[in-house]
DNA sequence: GACCTGACGGTAC
DNA sequence: GGTACCGCCAGGT
């Protein structure tokens, strides 16, 4: 369960910075390809820890979860990661996109 | 204990 | 090509 959690988080913090990955990708990591729901859950706890949980979006590179974040945060961190955007809170996914699988395997 | 909701994703229509 | 519905797992009511 917390391990779960624990398992996210540190997927999360293996993000480079300048890249951004997807919920899918995380919980397919994880062995929950359809869990994506649960990863954004438990993200949702990661944003008062020390994830960077602003570097983790939906597969349409949409920041979702901007509205759990103080004012602009998530998007203000981004831009400091000079990561392109291509839209007020849509980043380009296909340019930044980070998958856990394919850089661990 | 059952039902509903939630930072999503994929398939079907 | 866009919209709608269902599926996943966990937690709260």
């Amino acid at each position: 369960m917390d391990d779960y959690y624990q398992r996210v988080y540190k997927v999360v913090e293996q993000i480079p910075v300048g890249r951004v990955t997807t919920y899918g990708s995380i919980a397919r990591y994880l062995g929950i390809a359809s869990g994506a729901r649960m990863v954004g859950y438990a993200l949702n706890q990661a944003a008062e820890t020390n994830i960077p949980a602003h570097r983790v979006v939906n597969r349409n590179g949409e920041l979702t979860g901007r509205s759990h974040f103080p004012d602009d945060t998530m998007r203000e961190r981004l831009e400091q990661e000079n990561i392109r955007f291509v839209d007020e809170f849509q980043v380009d996914i296909e340019r930044h996109l980070w998958d856990p699988n394919e850089e661990i395997e």
